[in-house]
DNA sequence: ACCTGAACACCGTTCAAGT
DNA sequence: ACCTGAACACCGTTCAAGT
């Protein structure tokens, strides 16, 4: 709620692509990515939309924008993305540097969606992604199977991984009971799960737990891969 | 291009939710996502826009069905989502039947897109993930350790994952020489990975390979803790 | 240099009508 | 029962103008 003397007092703050880009954030983060829209940008700007297209071409450029600023947001949040002196071991500084970059991405959870479309990469992100890399390095690991491992990571190196069933119960989210015969073994381990996780976070999971769990799996994997052979490890050919 | 004869014949095939269905999936395949809406579709079928509303409510709806219909293919393509009878391990069961949700996510590479937003399990869906369930059950893993390893998949047991770069290399899409000293270790191992891989489908990956790394990983890594604790694997309180 | 008004070519969807 | 026309409330963006 901006004062009336604020409001009168002609336009204070000119527009620039910075400023732009961080009410986006805010905009997103207030009311999600499907209502982000140029015209509602332009509005908690106090501006027309046109104006918009004088400081960034167009909404992919904002989205480009946008995500460069979260990884500079990562950057902070991490300490930076050099690769440390391996004093830790290189497991445990992955997990830090990705679990730093979730924190992050929790914070603006539309993020993810906007990610997953844009392959170019911008130089921050480049950055990050070369982190993660150089960590890998410094654990000894060769440059073919860390290019596995960034596949077998995927967006989980960005602190994300895709939600695979609904959180909300509205509607049918419960099972409804005829089909317990043709859902067994679902019902079944809902079932188990809900009755074991009574502190989760959300509907059943602990969103956190279930995400440390798949990265140290893949972690872990690829520990043992690097030290079963060291520099080559086994690749099938062909 | 339809004849004149077939055209000036009168409407012959009528709208019905089926067909309505089967061509959103056509217009989906031919022309990507983007270019998906209910005005083209209406022209494809031939009919004005709003008679597909009284087939089906919305185009969420028309989603929601696409997604059945391709949860179908896939419960043809891998013979029925019954639970093999664990006579070839679970492992290789469980491969495969991924491994042929692949092959329909491929044939139609716009459903990841619109599967990750739809958190509502429809019932074919719902029998896809039981039988993973079940076919991990199947190997003597506990529901505890399954609800782990389901997150731990996540998107790859459907058959896709996310792809981290892009894949034309138009634009900067190559990496400029003065980036070399801020990213040294992604130049690294593109030099590397790039002289290794000449025959990879895309730009320097495999995809498939890539595919079937992450998913042998995390799968190497399930049995490695289903043996090591059978009925219960140690969890980490709290 | 910076901002804007009017307009264009689209969307998904409602509602009242046609046959 | 099945299909349609006109209209509404939105979009992102172009283009020619304002200051």
């Amino acid at each position: 709620m901006t004062s009336t003397a604020e409001r009168s007092s002609g336009r204070r703050t000119p527009l620039t692509r910075e400023r732009v880009l961080r009410t986006a954030i805010e905009l997103a983060d207030a009311s999600g990515i499907d209502a982000f829209t140029m015209r509602r940008l332009a509005e908690r700007l106090d501006v027309e939309v046109m104006s918009l297209y004088y400081h960034l071409p167009n909404k992919e450029a904002i989205f480009d924008g946008v995500v460069e600023s979260v990884f500079a947001e990562i950057d902070q949040r991490v300490g930076g993305f050099e690769v440390p002196e391996t004093d830790a071991g290189w497991k445990t500084s992955l997990r830090e540097r990705i679990l730093g970059a979730r924190e992050v991405m929790l914070e603006h959870p539309w993020v993810p969606g906007i990610l997953e479309g844009r392959t170019q990469l911008g130089l921050l992100r480049a950055r990050y992604v070369d982190s993660v890399i150089g960590t890998l390095r410094s654990g000894g690991l060769s440059y073919d199977l860390i290019h596995h491992a960034m596949h077998a990571l995927g967006s989980r190196m960005f602190g994300f991984s895709q939600e695979l069933v609904s959180d909300d119960d509205d509607g049918d989210g419960d099972i409804p009971e005829q089909l317990a015969e043709t859902l067994p073994h679902l019902v079944g381990m809902l079932a188990v799960v809900r009755h074991d996780d009574p502190s989760s976070t959300l509907g059943w999971c602990d969103d956190q737990f279930e995400f440390e769990f798949g990265l140290d799996l893949i972690l872990d994997g690829l520990e043992r891969l690097a030290r079963s052979d060291g520099e080559s490890f086994p690749r099938t050919a062909s």
